[in-house]
DNA sequence: GATATATAGTTGCAAATGCAATTATTTGTG
DNA sequence: CACAAATAATTGCATTTGCAACTATATATC
């Protein structure tokens, strides 16, 4: 107990998933009242946008922070809706690129202002501009120890499954 | 483009994003490293804990930041595994508390030593006490600002006898 | 240059989530 | 009191995500 709210690192965890939660649920919200698809399509357009319209499937999961798997389903859904190809990777029969098409390009534009208006709304409001450069200057110290530490962790199994411990008996 | 990046706001709303996304992932890698349940079920087990162990399923759900529907769901999971049980509210047919059990109790202090050590490894290594308590200090900032406005809805409580006991901290 | 291993991306199936009702009860209004 | 409206929680169905396995190609080793 004493050192459950004691650690100012674990109040900062604590209110970081307080925000976090109202703050997704509340641009969500007012991304689907204007009619628009879920932020998640924006950042992949974004991300294409700056690579200069084309990027391997795989690097284009780092940036987003998505797990293959799931950037191969955003890919379809997208591409689906014609908002980018994908296209064989010259050289490498494995690889394919991402390919952002005009439309989804104008997607990304019109998205754009609805984002930013709520981002505005339900984030900046609450900030002074010294507030949001100070956070964003910590977060990118988080950001950066991540990037570093969860790299040099995945290659193999980083423990050994001997000292798991079954507390939560079955996993359905 | 030209205000695109150019918005403390917007730019401090990226950079969450991006913590946000390494951070969760980071944390419920290590929880399920050590075969734990995904954190979520820490934050239902500790908001009981922390309201003396029952709550109505609804005031749980506001806490938590969690639909309804999804509260009853995550509440349905926790009961299969006996770490709470529901109990019909009296003096209100409609409603039930969600009641922590002693199994409830034990799996909480067993998942703290965990999730507290994932959380100060992952997010807690990367910020001195005083990046922590700013960050905390500002993140109060947009929780109030979203708990304000995003929520104009306030939840009027029935009154029941049984729920009046604990009106003291009702806001966190 | 044959074979093992690593990499890029996808897929099947199960579990979790979102949305739109649905049930049961309570409250408010005439 | 009767009845419309509000509230608490749940459920059915569609979509999305997670995990593990799989396909196909590339790279390394001997």
């Amino acid at each position: 107990m004493a050192d459950k709210k004691g650690d100012p690192a674990i109040r900062a965890w604590s209110h970081f998933l307080g925000a976090n939660a109202l703050a997704l649920r509340a641009i969500e919200e007012r991304l689907k009242a204007a009619n628009q698809p879920p932020f998640a399509w924006y950042d992949v357009l974004l991300e294409l946008d700056r690579a200069g319209g084309r990027l391997r499937i795989g690097e284009l999961g780092l940036r987003l922070v998505v797990e293959p798997y799931n950037v191969t389903r955003l890919l379809d859904r997208l591409e689906s809706e014609g908002l980018l190809k994908r296209e064989q990777a010259s050289g490498d029969g494995r690889g394919a690129f991402a390919v952002l098409s005009e439309k989804g390009a104008a997607q990304r534009k019109k998205m754009w202002t609805h984002y930013r208006r709520a981002i505005l709304e339900v984030f900046g409001e609450a900030l002074s501009n010294r507030d949001a450069e100070m956070m964003t200057a910590t977060l990118k110290k988080v950001i950066a120890h991540l990037r570093h530490t969860v790299e040099i962790e995945s290659p193999r199994r980083a423990r050994s499954d001997i000292d798991v411990e079954r507390d939560v008996e079955r996993r359905r």
